[in-house]
DNA sequence: TCTTGACCTTCCAGTCACTGGAACCCTTAT
DNA sequence: ATAAGGGTTCCAGTGACTGGAAGGTCAAGA
């Protein structure tokens, strides 16, 4: 299977594949031509890259949870450890977002949005 | 003023004001010992800098607001649009960030973060 | 006067996770 | 022979800073 077929079934870029080879998070063979050539376990791990990303998780904690998995020994404790780490950065970022949604949405009421140039919002912001 | 006084009074790090500078936010005078001198309209703009980007808004959003702040015959309608816009944005974001953390909570409070391997967080992950 | 330390300056590189584009190679069909 | 549609590498850019090196300036103290 090469790339665009491996994308297709991870749902990434190809782009983002090859970016991922680079920084060594997998390392698909190649046929003689150069072309890379995707087994099922190089599959598997783009698709566990991708819902990984699609939570939030970095690269670098993509890396972890890649080490994680493939360790038959590891201790759940350690899984669980980093995505409740995670979570945290998560709500510490839901939280900041809502402080913002709150004060912008209060001075989005405040303006009346007219011809004029009086403005709550500007107000706001100024000294 | 020099360039750490009007670092305190605004709240930003010296390296941003300058960054700021770089980019043609403001344009500070310059002493003949080439220090930057700051002005108090210089400070101003540097306050609504700090408040906007603390309210999430993107450089050149605040580029844009800044320019209809100095504009006395904007209005209040093109300020409350970038506004608006942004304002969808952030709760874009919030959305995002609320389905990660509700299927991520969930996988945490499942995985029993003990020194077995099991583990739904992982399992979850997988193909 | 000399030195020390705290300022200030510029410039370059790195961050994160891609993404776009150029230039070129390989394969298959017409 | 050529064209289309794969693939390859490498370089540069994104946003908004941030860190660090190398060096100039200034005020105070021995």
């Amino acid at each position: 299977m090469n790339i665009s077929e491996a994308a297709a079934s991870a749902g990434l870029p190809a782009k983002t594949i090859r970016y991922y080879e680079d920084i060594g998070l997998l390392h698909p063979a190649r046929d003689a031509n150069g072309y890379r050539r995707f087994s099922d376990n190089d599959l598997h791990k783009l698709t566990f890259l991708a819902r990984a990303r699609g939570l939030g998780f970095s690269i670098e904690d993509c890396r972890r949870l890649l080490a994680l998995w493939e360790d038959q020994e590891r201790a759940s404790a350690d899984v669980r450890q980093l995505a409740s780490a995670h979570l945290q950065g998560i709500e510490a970022k839901i939280a900041d977002l809502r402080a913002m949604h709150d004060t912008l949405s209060d001075l989005v009421q405040r303006c009346a949005g007219d011809n004029r140039p009086d403005c709550p919002i500007l107000n706001s912001l100024q000294s």
